[in-house]
DNA sequence: AAGTTAAATGACAGCGCTGTCAATTTTCAT
DNA sequence: ATGAAAATTGACAGCGCTGTCATTTAACTT
C-alpha cells in the first residue's frame, strides 16, 4: 500500500541513503544511479513522507502565516496565495492568527515555531513592521518575507512585498483633480498603520504637484471603519463651502461617507465624488459602487511565499524584494465637477 | 532548549508512555499519576512533536477544514474556532479550499486526504449537505463532523451540528409580531441552501401561530447579498398597502433592504422594521444597527472540533449531535408599529 | 602499473513518539 | 488474609527518513 524509501532503494538495487540523496537533489550521485532511482520512485509512485523527514532531518518543509488582521477578506485572500504557492512547491501551511498587543506576543510566536518546527514566516501588518518581531525571528534563524507599505524600496537584504500606496493613492487623487475637483477632502485610517501615512503623503503630493494647495482642515484624523466614515464625511460636509470630493483612506471608510452623504440628500456622484481604497467586496457592495485602488492581494501572497521558499531553500536569487502599485479603478462614485 | 517526551518523564518520575497516555487523554491513567505529569509539562512548557508522533503512531493528528464558502467572514471565524480546539487537543490543521461545483471534487478531496494523511474532516455547507461526498469520506474511512441547517435532530450515528434555523427564524418574526407588525415582507436567500427553506418554515410558522395569514405576494426569491437585498426591498416596498416589516434572509441582505429603503425615504426603524440574520459584521456596520440572530460560529466550530477529535480518538461518547438555536439580537432596526 | 586522491555509495544510529505486550500494583471477593 | 481479576505502568521495538562517517569505486598521477 503505502511505498517507502527501502522500497525504491530495493527496487533500483541500491541503499536507502542514496535515495535519499537523489530525492533531494543533491550532488555527488552517479548520473546513472539517479536516473535508475528516478525510474524506480516512478514506477512505485513514491512519495517522501513528510513526518519522517522532517523527524530525522534539521530542515522543516512546513512555514507559517501570522496574522493579527479584522478584515477577514485582507487575511482570506492572503491565505489562498500563500497555500496555492504552498501546494506548487510541497511545502505546508501552519496558521497562527494572533494579538499583535498581547504582552506576551513573542513569546507566542517563538514557541509556535519552535514546536511546529517552522522554516519560514509570511507576516503582514502589523508584524511586518514590528522590528521586535522580525529581528527577533531573524535572530531565531527563521527566514521571513514581509508584506508591507512602502515607496522607496530599501536596500533591503530579507525578502519583502512592498505595496505602493503612495503611487496610487497619488494617482487617484489625480484622477479626482483630473474630473476637476479642487477641493478634495482626506479621511485619513489609523495613525498606526503605515498605509495611512503613505496614502496621505500621495494624496497631498498630487495636489501640490497640480498646484491645488493643501489644506489642513479637508484632512480629518479617522479610523479604518465604516463608522470613521460616517463621523469624517459629517466633519467635512459641514465645511463651508463644502468639498466637492472626499478621498477615503479605504473602501469602509468610504462607504461610511456614502451613507453620510445619502443621509443629506447629496447625490453621489453628481454632488459629490468619493473614492475609496483596497477593492474590497465593500465598496461593489454599495450603491453607487465606489471607484477605488485594486490591490491584487492573492497575487501578492503568492509572490511572496514563493520569495520565501526561495529563501528556505538558500536558493540566491537576485530579487528579493517585489513592488506593487494597486492600481485605479474608476467605478460610480467618482464624477467631473460641474 | 527543546523538551522532549523523556524530560518530563525524568521530571515526573514516571516511564516515557505514561506521559504519553496523559497527554493523549487516554483512560487507565491514575489521577494522581496525571496530575504529577500534567505539572511537569506545565512547568517545562512541553509540547509533543506533532512529526514525531504521526511517524510512530498509525494514526494521524491531522484534521481537515474543506470548504466552499464565499463569506470570508464566516470561513474566519469556523477557522479560529476549529484552530483553539486543534490547539487544545494538539491536534494540527490543513485548510483546504475548494470550488464544490468543480467536477473532480471529489477526487481533488480523496487525493488530498491521502497525501496528508488526514483523519478526520470539518464539514460545512455546501459540503455537508452533499451525499456524494459524505459517503466517499465515510467510505475511506476518515471521520467527519457536519454543520449544517435544520431543526429535527435526525437519528444520526455521524457527528453533527445542527444550526437551528427553524427556531431561531420562528423568534425573529415572532419579535416583530410583539412589536404590532402584521404585514411582514420576506426576503428569501438562494434555494439551494438549506438555510433559506429553513428560514423560510420558521418564518410561516411563527405567523400561523399568531393567527396571521401568509401571504405569498409577501414572500420575494432573492439570493444573500447586498444587491438582492435592495431588489427585494424594492419590491417589496412597491406593494400597496406596504409591508412595516421586512424579514430578510441575511445581514447582506438586510443591509440592501436598509439600504433602498433610505433612497425611498423610508425612515428605520419609524416607518419600517427590518430585521437581518447571522450577525455578521455587517450588521454592525449599518446604520441604524440591524436587529438580528446571533450566530455563534466561532463556539460551532469548536465543539464541532471537539467533537470530531472524540470520535477520532474512539471515545464513544453519548453526545454526537448538538444542536444550536442563533439568539435574538435586538438592535436598533426594529421597533414597534404605530 | 602502482600509488594517490577524489567521487560515489552504504552501514548505522537516532530524531521523538506510539503500539504491543509484559510486569507491576491495586482492588475486590472469598 | 489470600488469590484472582482488573487497573495501572513500563520496557522496548520501530515508524521513515537524514546525518555522520566508514567503505568502496573511479579517476588521475608519475
Amino acid at each position: 500500500m503505502k511505498v517507502t524509501i527501502n522500497d525504491v532503494a530495493d527496487l533500483s538495487g541500491v541503499s536507502m541513503k542514496t535515495v535519499s540523496r537523489v530525492i533531494n537533489n543533491e550532488s555527488s550521485v552517479r548520473q546513472t544511479t539517479r536516473d535508475k532511482v528516478m525510474a524506480a520512485v516512478k514506477e512505485l509512485n513514491y512519495q517522501p513522507n513528510l513526518a519522517a523527514r522532517s523527524l530525522a532531518g534539521s530542515n522543516s518543509y512546513t512555514i507559517a502565516y501570522i496574522y493579527d488582521n479584522p478584515n477577514a477578506y485582507y487575511v482570506i485572500d492572503m491565505q489562498n496565495g500563500i497555500l496555492s504557492e504552498c501546494k506548487k512547491q510541497n511545502f505546508e501551511l501552519v496558521i497562527h492568527p494572533c494579538n499583535s498587543k498581547a504582552d506576551n506576543i513573542i513569546e507566542e510566536i517563538t514557541s509556535m515555531i519552535k514546536h511546529s518546527r517552522i522554516a519560514g514566516v509570511v507576516l503582514t501588518p502589523p508584524f511586518s513592521e514590528m522590528p521586535e518581531i522580525t529581528d527577533q525571528l531573524t535572530a531565531m534563524g527563521v527566514k521571513l518575507v514581509s508584506i508591507l507599505s512602502g515607496h522607496s524600496l530599501a536596500e533591503n537584504h530579507t525578502p519583502c512585498i512592498m505595496i505602493n500606496d503612495f503611487d496610487a493613492s497619488f494617482e487617484l487623487t489625480k484622477h479626482l483633480i483630473d474630473l476637476g475637483h479642487k477641493d478634495i477632502g482626506f479621511i485619513s485610517g489609523g495613525k498606526e498603520h503605515k498605509s495611512t501615512s503613505e496614502r496621505i503623503d500621495g494624496y497631498k503630493s498630487a495636489l501640490i504637484v497640480n498646484n491645488i494647495s493643501v489644506r489642513d482642515e479637508l484632512i480629518v484624523d479617522g479610523e479604518y471603519s465604516f463608522e470613521s466614515g460616517v463621523q469624517g464625511a459629517e466633519k467635512l460636509l459641514a465645511i463651508d463651502p463644502r468639498p466637492t470630493a472626499i478621498f477615503s483612506c479605504n473602501d469602509e471608510i468610504a462607504a461610511g461617507a456614502l451613507f453620510s452623504s445619502r443621509l443629506k440628500n447629496i447625490n453621489i456622484p453628481d454632488q459629490l465624488s468619493i473614492v475609496g481604497f483596497e477593492n474590497s467586496p465593500f465598496s461593489r457592495q454599495t450603491w453607487p459602487k465606489i471607484t477605488t485602488a485594486d490591490q491584487p492581494n492573492q497575487t501578492i501572497a503568492q509572490n511572496a511565499t514563493a520569495l520565501l521558499i526561495n529563501e528556505i531553500r538558500g536558493q540566491d536569487s537576485d530579487e528579493v524584494c517585489q513592488q506593487f502599485t494597486p492600481q485605479l479603478l474608476v467605478r460610480d462614485s467618482s464624477a467631473s465637477f460641474k
